[in-house]
DNA sequence: AGGCGTACCTGAGGGC
DNA sequence: TGCCCTCAGGTACGCC
């Protein structure tokens, strides 16, 4: 599941290997996948040169040179995958082809048909609705204490809610009130503002370590060289039910909260 | 407004 | 062995 730390690696790999190239072409094989729509997609691509590959939130974000940009999400299974001029057989899930003018291809995938690819006009508003950076200058420890004030949803789900902080998934939150000792169910407002400075920190530090070993693998995350990440041997708490908490040796158990499976040690993550 | 439940999908895995 | 059922998960959307 791509959270922020896959997709900056995988925008990190793109912009080495794709920013210059200029799109012959785009090919649509699975039209609901692509916005507004194909036609559209299709045309607003075509002969834009690639200016800059970078990430909000969950976003991979390409400027053109027009100032057209396309937003693409890979919610849990997307790929976007750099294949070589002399790469063309067929790709299994392969939803969108770009055809570079050096006969190089870029092909998003995406098994379970979630991911999309937005195009956007230029200066036309996008990402409105997304919160704040977790890794910019503005995320500190202040503003994240008013961002928390007065909420009453569980700790673990103000987390996972875009608007609020982008780029956060499941894997991440887990990892985060495991390293700052809080309880996930715990209501967001109530957190002390101890806590709230250690949850700060907890979450800086996951994902810029996680960022470090090119993301997690769990499942199908690769990134846009198709190999996988390392921090999947970094993890402490997540996927671990039944295992030993490296902190106290409690059994780590998983629960459901909002709608999330939720691995946390009951003994060192009390309040 | 904020919080909650559900739809969207397919593959993996458990049960019989 | 093989089929059927359930579950996994990020986000949008509808409802209360």
């Amino acid at each position: 599941m791509p959270e922020l730390p896959e997709v900056e690696t995988i925008a990190r790999g793109l912009s080495r290997a794709v920013v210059g190239k200029t799109i012959d072409e785009a090919k649509v094989f699975l039209p609901k996948v692509v916005l507004p729509d194909p036609a559209t997609f299709r045309a607003g691509v075509a002969g834009e040169h690639i200016c800059t590959v970078g990430r909000r939130g969950k976003f991979v974000v390409f400027t053109f040179a027009s100032g057209t940009r396309v937003a693409v999400h890979l919610r849990m299974t997307g790929r976007l995958l750099i294949r070589r001029a002399d790469d063309n057989g067929t790709y299994p899930y392969e939803n969108v082809r770009w055809l570079f003018s050096d006969g190089s291809l870029l092909s998003f995938a995406d098994i379970r048909q979630f991911g999309r690819m937005r195009l956007i006009e230029p200066g036309q508003p996008w990402d409105e609705i997304l919160g704040l950076e977790p890794l910019s200058r503005r995320f500190t420890r202040d503003r994240f204490s008013e961002l928390l004030q007065g909420r009453t949803t569980p700790i673990k789900a103000f987390l996972l809610d875009q608007r609020r902080i982008a780029g956060i998934g499941n894997i991440y939150a887990c990892e985060a009130l495991w390293e700052a000792r809080i309880r996930p169910t715990r209501a967001a407002g109530s957190l002390s503002r101890e806590r709230r400075e250690r949850l700060h920190a907890a979450l800086q530090s996951v994902l810029r370590r996680a960022i470090t070993m090119g993301g997690t693998s769990v499942d199908d995350y690769v990134n846009a060289d198709g190999e996988r990440g390392g921090f999947q041997n970094e993890l402490s708490i997540y996927g671990q039910d039944g295992e030993a908490c490296p902190r106290c040796s409690a059994a780590i158990v998983r629960t459901v909260i909002a709608q999330r499976g939720t691995w946390w040690c009951r003994s060192c993550q009390r309040s």
